[in-house]
RNA sequence: CGCGGGGUGGAGCAGCUUGGUAGCUCGUCGGGCUCAUAACCCGAAGGUCGUUGGUUCAAAUCCAUCCCCCGCAACCA
């Protein structure tokens, strides 16, 4: 039986469009995701909306809407763009769902029962205008960030989790489960700043809304968002209070991957895991905070004015060539930037170049020697060895990178491919065969081994690049696309004949393409 | 002294755990080739690895000081 694999991303919150930043995300998740099947997994891929709360319930009114009708408009727009990014997820969940609500009242209500929550006050600096509360660190200048005005002390009544029940186990957990928490720097701060200074209880309840799940017992209270978002990912797979749970959650819960950016990890590593004591479920394999995608230097935000939105991205420049930006240029536990430029630079040398120039060179001179016909006659010089082992080397150094989640790494393995062969076109000089009769069996083995390197960084390649490896498949006219035809370097031998070539990739002016999209403003 | 991360040739990064000719990609310059998307291949220039001091035969790598940048600091998700 296939093993299981069940990676999630973080829910986005439903309040507006997401931008590449956010986007980065679901790209990421989804590399993972694909490369698991590759490996034969059998995966489970979550993803979905947070919709509930304050924020959406202020903007729906301020546009005159009922908040469900405009978080139903944004989970469009957000499952659009994971759509135009072409991600792989299983299933897209939405908090405001009706059956996840439900599940949500009774968690609460277990948590209540068997003395994880109590009723309390909820004491803070409060804006009366803005009706909002806020901690000290929030404030701007000792006064309310959003209006500037006074804030008071007030308290409110609210429930609250007895995080403190459950920090030592916590604790332990973390300390005896190294890979819990990736990267390790994020770790670190978990520890450091919350759970040895000693957790203080979490506040799980509002009054001050009632766009939530509401607290059956007390309907002043509706659950606030930890509780509600966080247990996305059980309830959505048939996680049952009551203990019927469903084959689906039975399969594959605990989770193998929470992938959520590195702002939310304090909820990932420290409320989720304790929620989960509490139910008494198993805990998540492993929680990665990603970093985040800055535009220039600054965080993308719509007061800056720097937001890159997926799909403009991908109508200037195509799917495949923001996802190959997205997985290679962001390093593993640091921001990473993005701009026009060097997304244009990526794709020149990187994919215009290197991969798209490689198939598009050898296709053409398959069809121009052999009129695409090529069969193998193994006519192997010394000279052809370290091609091969370059090839046959990148599956075991991709899989190394991905258990690590370094996709960047795994990604630059598979161009290794590209580069080898690329210069192995050099070596052997096709050219200076042709014209030789003599050497027509070897200009075909040469060929061969051209196209059987192609094909295995393709077949590799279907995780990060999928819609890109099914055009290099389609020009090489194969079907031998599965992951253990990697193990050998005959892929290609019941070839008919390759294709006509078609460029993978344009190359790029970048200063008209830049004049564009200043246009574009 | 709150906690954590970062400061490496023009740009973006790796190396630091387990000290020992400073590596990769892009860019620049020179050469080669002509199958190919002015692409590809080879070569070169360019860094006293933030500062100062220490340990050591030897430090980007260990220790200490200082300077700069960023994140977190608990209920905005």
């Amino acid at each position: 039986m296939k093993e299981k694999y069940y990676i999630s991303t973080a829910i986005a919150y439903a309040s507006a469009k997401p931008h590449i930043g956010n986007t980065y995300e679901i790209v990421l998740a989804d590399a993972i995701a694909r490369f698991k099947r590759l490996q034969g997994y059998d995966v489970y891929f979550q993803t979905g909306t947070d919709e509930h709360g304050e924020k959406i319930e202020q903007k729906a009114i301020a546009q005159g809407k009922q908040p469900q009708e405009y978080v139903d408009e944004i989970a469009l727009e957000v499952r659009r763009i994971w759509d135009v990014m072409n991600t792989s997820y299983d299933k897209f969940v939405r908090t405001s769902n009706p059956a996840h609500r439900e599940m949500v009242s009774k968690i609460f209500k277990k948590l209540y029962d068997q003395g994880d929550i109590y009723k309390g006050k909820y004491e803070g600096l409060y804006c009366t205008p803005c009706e909002s509360f806020f901690t000290e660190s929030q404030l701007v200048d000792g006064k309310c960030p959003d209006c500037g005005r006074e804030v008071t002390k007030a308290s409110e009544e609210a429930y609250f989790f007895k995080l403190s029940n459950y920090a030592k186990k916590l604790e332990d957990y973390i300390n005896d489960h190294p890979g819990f928490i990736e990267p390790e720097s994020r770790k670190n701060e978990i520890i450091n700043n919350f759970i040895k200074p000693g957790l203080q209880d979490l506040c799980v309840s509002r009054t001050s809304f009632d766009w939530g799940v509401p607290v059956t017992f007390d309907d002043k209270h509706v659950v606030y968002v930890w509780i509600d978002a966080l247990s996305n990912y059980i309830t959505f797979l048939g996680y049952d209070v009551d203990g019927n749970n469903s084959d689906e959650f039975k399969k594959y819960w605990p989770a193998d991957l929470h992938l959520i950016g590195k702002d939310i990890i304090r909820f990932h590593t420290i409320y989720w895991p304790i929620m989960l004591m509490a139910l008494d479920l198993p805990m998540p394999k492993q929680i990665f905070g990603h970093p985040w995608v800055l535009m220039g230097q600054d965080k993308m935000s719509k007061s800056k004015g720097n937001i890159m939105y997926a799909d403009d991205l991908v109508k200037l420049f195509g799917v495949d060539a923001v996802r190959y930006y997205l997985l290679h240029e962001i390093p593993f536990a640091q921001d990473g930037t993005i701009t026009y430029e060097l997304l244009i630079e990526r794709i020149n040398s990187d994919l215009a170049n290197i991969l798209g120039n490689l198939v598009n060179r050898t296709i053409s001179m398959s069809k121009k020697y052999f009129d695409g016909n090529i069969s193998n006659p193994n006519v192997s010089e010394g000279i052809d060895e370290d091609l091969k082992k370059v090839v046959m080397d990148a599956k075991t150094k991709v899989e190394k990178a991905m258990d690590e989640l370094k996709v960047a790494d795994a990604i630059d393995a598979i161009f290794e491919i590209f580069r080898r062969s690329n210069k192995y076109i050099d070596e052997t000089m096709p050219w200076t065969l042709a014209k030789d009769e003599t050497k027509k069996d070897r200009l075909a083995t040469v060929l061969y081994n051209l196209l059987e390197a192609i094909r295995h960084g393709a077949v590799l390649l279907q995780a990060f690049l999928p819609e890109t490896a099914d055009k290099i498949f389609n020009q090489l006219n194969t079907q031998n696309r599965g992951y253990d035809t990697l193990d050998n370097f005959d892929g290609l031998l019941e070839t008919p004949s390759v294709n006509d070539p078609e460029p993978l990739f344009a190359r790029i002016d970048k200063d008209k393409k830049l004049e564009e999209i200043e246009a574009l403003k």
